[in-house]
RNA sequence: GGCGGCGUAGCCAAGAGGCUAAGGCGGAGGUCUGCAAAACCUCUAUUCAUCGGUUCGAAUCCGAUCGCCGCCUCCA
């Protein structure tokens, strides 16, 4: 069954086809790194790591870019107030956003390409342009032509007419041609400070979207498979990506446009004013471990709006307590014996449905459901007979092997203290000795500290959030 | 004004013409347990924003209405 994806520029689901079979080629367009990623923009992150990790489960080598816009107005304007070089601005910027990304994990793109390190290849986009009479001059600028581009507004629906209506000119936009051009090179103004480049057609810096042209074609050449971004990306940037790089190479440029929706938090759009704005770190600082977070960008269809409340990130919490049972009874299976037909079926079910979920437009709902119908399958075969070691060892099997694509289905092993760990073990003894008030009083405390407790015959289980770990008196000593 | 999306149970969320409308969270009752927790069992939408239409048949297609949201030159 072939891979089905959403084909913004279509309108419709279709059929995938790499150019380079087995490859995958894609375009991610990543952060403006003038101020600390908010979790908006993780969940784009979070829809092109499942994409991502979706084609390598699904067979194909994945070559990923992800851009680091360092060069524009915001940039320039902090770097200036603050009166620092451009680079040395964005350098903690960018490092606390790689931490955010580790702390969801996201999977590692294969280059993360930053505009300024780009630059010439941009220039020698914009010569091209210039060359072939798509773009001009003004004022020290080039721009590029849109009216030249014959199949302008195929992927947002904007015909060159309707951008006609209801428009709103910036004043300082008047040397342009047509109020709908859009700028390939700006030219050098006071307010840029000493950030600009020489260039045949004048010192300056680069607009916007052609550093997204130059540097994917830089790493995965003049047409490659898939370019993400939001939906808020379709128009202009994507639009005028496609324009300016169709134009220079004559070539299709991306072949299939898939784009996220938004986040917003308590259903409204997040705003500083508003209070509802959160960075990973302010949700870390909250409480929620990053399991949850990850669950909650991760288990709304990417093209869904998705809402991010309180009791959204509370069902996660749970959700994955549930998931965790199963890993739970895998890891603590013991004895004897052949994995059973029943089982066996449903893991190979699992499997496949999992995979099929997958392939039709990243079916994450339906793929969540397969597992957690194997989670009550499982608890149903352990009931009727405990689950053995090599039903153990497959269980755990598939749900790595699921993992691989959802990364959030293995609990956290630490971060829980010793001394916490010591007084589970001192209750267990107390149990042991029928001293139930003493016991209880342990776990009511623990209880307290956020530390669920679970009795069973291989010992007690700690469940914190974000994860669980089995403890045992013997192994005090280790 | 133009373009586009969404409205399914208390909450989240699948389903996109035809088996009893997936799944998760939450809730109610029961079994198990020293007591819990977890697990298991039973129950929790006669109906898919509203109103019309097409059809043998609609949550799914069409139209209208209401509500929410995004984009319309540098916001994922």
């Amino acid at each position: 069954m072939p891979i089905v994806l959403y084909d913004t520029r279509q309108r419709r689901k279709v059929p995938f086809e790499p150019l380079e079979a087995g490859t995958v080629k894609m375009y991610t367009c990543g952060q403006t790194v003038y101020d600390d990623a908010h979790i908006g923009n993780f969940r784009t992150y979070i829809f092109e790591d499942l994409l991502r990790r979706s084609l390598k489960f699904l067979g194909y080598q994945v070559v990923q870019v992800m851009n680091l816009t360092d060069v524009d107005d915001k940039t320039i304007r902090e770097s200036c107030r603050q009166g620092i070089p451009l680079k040395e601005y964005t350098a903690p910027i960018i490092e606390r956003f790689f931490e955010d990304l580790d702390t969801l994990g996201i999977e590692r793109a294969e280059h993360y390409p930053a505009a300024t390190d780009h630059v010439p290849e941009m220039i020698a986009l914009i010569q091209t342009l210039l060359e072939k009479g798509y773009a001009y001059q003004a004022e020290g600028s080039v721009y590029f032509s849109v009216s030249r581009f014959k199949d302008y507004g195929q992927l947002s629906g904007m015909s060159l007419e309707r951008l006609a209506k209801g428009v709103r000119i910036d004043a300082d936009e008047y040397e342009k041609d047509d109020f709908r051009d859009f700028a390939l090179w700006k030219g050098r103004t006071p307010e840029d400070g000493e950030v600009s480049w020489e260039a045949p057609f004048g010192r300056g810096r680069p607009g916007w979207h052609i550093e997204c042209s130059a540097m994917s074609m830089r790493y995965l050449g003049e047409e490659f498979d898939i370019h993400t971004g939001g939906v808020d990306n379709i128009f202009p940037h994507h639009e005028n990506e496609i324009a300016q790089s169709v134009a220079a190479t004559g070539k299709g440029f991306a072949r299939y446009w898939l784009h996220s929706a938004h986040l917003v938090v308590d259903g409204e759009k997040m705003s500083k004013s508003l209070g509802n704005f959160y960075t990973v770190k302010d949700l870390l600082a909250k409480g929620y471990p990053p399991r949850a977070i990850r669950y909650v960008l991760l288990s709304v269809h990417y093209r869904q709006p998705l809402n991010f409340t309180d009791e959204v990130a509370q069902a996660a919490m749970r959700s994955l307590e549930r998931f965790d049972t199963l890993y739970q009874a895998a890891v603590l299976a013991s004895g004897g014996g052949k994995v059973r037909n029943t089982l066996r079926e449903a893991l190979d079910n699992t499997r496949q449905g999992f995979a099929s979920s997958l392939q039709d437009d990243l079916g994450i709902a339906e793929a969540m459901a397969d597992l957690f119908k194997l989670v009550s399958t499982v608890h149903q075969l352990a009931q009727e007979k405990p689950l053995n070691r090599a039903e153990g060892v497959a269980l755990k099997a598939l749900w790595g092997d699921v993992d691989r694509v959802l990364g959030l289905l293995i609990p956290e092993e630490t971060g829980i203290s010793g001394q916490i760990l010591d007084a589970v073990r001192n209750r267990e003894r107390l149990r042991r000795s029928h001293d139930f008030a003493q016991a209880d009083r342990i776990r009511v405390e623990l209880n307290q500290r956020g530390i669920q407790l679970e009795d069973t015959t291989e010992g007690t289980v700690a469940i914190w959030p974000g994860g669980r770990r089995i403890v045992r008196i013997e192994d005090d000593n280790s």
